[in-house]
DNA sequence: TCTGGGGTCCTAGGACCC
DNA sequence: TCTGGGGTCCTAGGACCC
């Protein structure tokens, strides 16, 4: 032991950091939302069905007839679509009164996040008890490393270390389905760059393997915007300067991706393209944040509308408090998030001497925020965010002199 | 046809301290 | 008094993701 301790770290510093062979999956769930509300309504398997819009009230929409998309009126977006739908042209995000010009006889169901959440939950622990090492990346889908597993392998278990890691995935997508009755897709690559982007690339209930010799014949003719971490305006930005697909980018000198992206974004994106990520599948993280925002049905007047405005502006602090409360964090910095009816977005924050987690605390902190942004407009948006987290109960890091004084 | 809500991370300038 | 550099905290904005 002591000696091999040793010869690994020699060749560490002698040598390339050996990387030991890594076998990661990313696993999504299809069309999630979805197909959690198919569950519910069978009869509407096989056919165009959006999510979006307000939140299910207490009855929901049963009794009633379902709603088609033609009758929406309001500022929703989607957030899932069923496949059927999307083959009319409909996509999380858009809006749903243009969703409703492309597809009226849509049905439109509101989210239920509550049932989402404990969807998302039993697949989650079906996956853990076949693989405990799960990141969580929201509420459908998740990283999973499967190195420790494939390199155990069981006697009679295949030879080849990426067969054991498809039979692996296999075996998880059964579980996830026993569980849940719902499907997802998994891709499984050397690491979580290329295991997103392999997920993606056989939906709905694929199965990609790609290794890194796969990098150039699979990942190359993609466009550019499968990578994740390059969104709307980085791919406009690189299609202005000819690089379309993932192959034009790694081909590209890298100089010219630091010149126009900066050092840490350009040669991120440089090693992204090669299909180079060395990041961990994190199992635990504390949150940095938490906040709670509202868009208004209609633009609010800040002079006209000031009793409504501070109604809501109260209850978002209020319901702030309550999700601290609840998850048992307190914080310093309090923001404020407010959004024009030109969606031009101003924030201001403060940071407080001591935690808190406490309403009127956070609303005054809001409050002198709120003092300071220019109130010349209608606005769509209020929001109030709690960051600088910490776990009231835990002792706030303190040195051993102020122990000694208490 | 205008664009939800909940997050994370990065950049950049200024204050302040050593 | 001037100059310089490094480190950390604070604030504002923006890109990106699910």
């Amino acid at each position: 032991m002591p000696a091999g301790g040793l010869l690994l770290r020699y060749s560490a510093l002698v040598h390339e950091p050996l990387m030991p062979m890594r076998f990661i999956a990313h696993l999504d769930m299809d069309a999630f939302y979805a197909s959690v509300e198919l569950l519910r309504y069978p009869e509407l398997r096989g056919t165009p069905v959006v999510i979006g819009g307000r939140r299910r009230t207490a009855n929901g929409p049963a009794g009633g007839s379902l709603k088609t998309l033609r009758d929406y009126a309001g500022r929703g977006v989607i957030t899932t679509a069923t496949y059927e739908a999307r083959a009319l042209g409909v996509h999380s995000g858009m809006g749903l009164m243009k969703a409703a010009q492309l597809a009226p006889d849509a049905v439109l169901l509101p989210a239920d996040f509550d049932e989402y959440r404990n969807y998302s939950r039993m697949f989650k622990d079906a996956v853990r008890a076949v693989a405990p090492e799960v990141e969580d990346r929201g509420i459908d889908e998740i990283y999973i490393d499967l190195s420790a597993l494939v390199m155990a392998a069981p006697a009679g278990a295949a030879l080849d270390p990426w067969e054991r890691a498809r039979e692996l995935a296999a075996r998880i997508q059964d579980v996830v389905f026993e569980a849940t009755q719902l499907t997802c897709s998994i891709g499984v690559t050397p690491n979580k760059l290329l295991s997103k982007i392999a997920s993606d690339l056989d939906k709905p209930s694929g199965l990609t393997i790609v290794r890194e010799a796969d990098v150039p014949a699979r990942i190359w003719p993609l466009p550019v915007r499968k990578i994740n971490g390059i969104g709307p305006k980085a791919g406009a930005r690189l299609a202005t300067l000819g690089i379309h697909t993932v192959y034009d980018l790694a081909h590209v000198d890298p100089a010219l991706l630091v010149e126009h992206f900066g050092r840490s974004y350009g040669a991120w994106m440089h090693d992204a393209a090669h299909g180079r990520d060395a990041r961990d599948v994190v199992t635990y993280s504390e949150p940095k944040s938490i906040s709670r925002e509202s868009t208004f049905d209609d633009d609010l007047h800040p002079v006209r509308d000031r009793a409504r405005l501070t109604v809501i502006f109260t209850e978002l602090c209020v319901r702030v408090a309550g999700d601290l409360q609840r998850k048992g964090y307190a914080g310093r910095k309090i923001g404020l998030k407010l959004r024009y009816d030109n969606f031009k977005t101003v924030t201001r924050d403060c940071t407080l001497d001591a935690p808190t987690q406490d309403a009127q605390a956070i609303r005054r902190a809001a409050g002198a925020c709120l003092k300071r942004v220019p109130l010349d407009r209608r606005i769509r948006l209020l929001g109030v965010r709690v960051g600088a987290l910490s776990r009231p109960g835990a002792a706030p890091p303190q040195s051993a002199l102020t122990l000694a004084e208490v």
